[in-house]
DNA sequence: GCCGGGAGTTAGCGGACGTTAACCCGGACA
DNA sequence: TGTCCGGGTTAACGTCCGCTAACTCCCGGC
């Protein structure tokens, strides 16, 4: 019985979890009180609890989800010429940034709010899309060293998740251009 | 028991608000306690007000110290020929996040856990700072749209202060060097 | 027409946290 | 030498929060 319903659409869940995204995004993990959220989407407090065993699980499913989707995502583009391979990636992470600012938000900022076991899996996660940069970066450039091509990756990425910060109001588009010529020059200067 | 006052040691203000950066940056500001705090600096919970009004009065010390410490270290750059000015600016920004990680991590983490008008004041040293290489890129590339200078300078600061998030352990001056070259490589890219 | 269970409600418990109160103590100095 | 006072202590208070309990209601299947 405490087996996951595989149903199609689970509504309600998704709503909380997409709300949760949100407010922790905005307020931190610690500064959303389960009532609050509750009242955020239309029920209140307890009543999330037939949804979610605690509010740490909450943090967890997320957090899970998205390392998951990051690393699925990396791995379906993860073949072929590398520098084909980095442009996709790029445009991955950036639409990633683009179109759900507050999970990435959440992801670096509420990480270590999470019980050990799920954090330690998504740091799993991480490390491994993280992995993927490293060797496509390293097939571009041979001889790159590993831990250099380490922090290549994690610039690129603060590079591309940089539009949550600076909350700009410019066309989406414009933005996305921009930041792809900017995280693909940079990767020249290896 | 008290320790004999050398001239040059730390206050207990500053012992206090150089903990309390590290505590901030790996727990959230939700996520330490005062009694933790106290306890990390050698006293205990409530001796911290002797020192402090409270504990949002501390954060906001933090952040405002940190945003004017940003903004002066910019002002000091700005003059001088654009290209030599965004060098130093790089360069800047760049030592800023390799020697202060915690102070970076707090920044953007628990900016909205301030008091409105704490807030409000760390936003507009920000916004100016911000200003000042949004002007630096537009006088080097005439003609630069305003608000993609302002993505610009966000991705670069995404970039530069990558280094708290890889926590990598190579060596500090090849990584600056490496992050050095990116970011100016990239901002070759408008 | 019953009835079993998913989904919601309010009440309440226990613990943690920020903050205040009341007290203490050692040293600088008139 | 007596007195202030800065900086520390412990006790206690009030609030908020996560979570559980107990109850209600709607609705689909037999």
């Amino acid at each position: 019985m405490a087996a996951p319903r595989v149903d199609n659409a689970p509504s309600r869940r998704e709503q909380i979890l997409r709300t949760a995204a949100g407010l922790f995004a905005r307020h931190g993990f610690h500064g959303v009180s389960i009532a609050e959220l509750g009242a955020a989407v239309g029920i209140s407090g307890p009543a999330l609890y037939r949804h979610f065993p605690g509010k740490e699980a909450l943090l967890a499913e997320l957090l899970v989800d998205i390392s998951e989707r990051l690393l699925a995502g990396g791995r379906e583009r993860a073949t072929g010429e590398p520098d084909e391979v980095l442009a996709a990636l790029v445009d991955f992470q950036l639409d990633f940034a683009l179109h759900e600012p507050e999970l990435i938000v959440v992801q670096d900022r509420d990480l270590d709010n999470l019980p050990e076991a799920d954090r330690r899996r998504v740091r799993r996660l991480q490390r491994t899309y993280v992995e993927i940069w490293v060797d496509t970066l390293r097939r571009l450039h041979p001889g790159l060293d590993p831990d250099a091509a380490r922090v290549a990756a994690h610039g690129t990425f603060g590079l591309l998740n940089s539009t949550p910060h600076s909350g700009s109001r410019a066309a989406p588009d414009e933005v996305a251009g921009l930041l792809r010529r900017m995280a693909l020059t940079a990767l020249t200067a290896l």
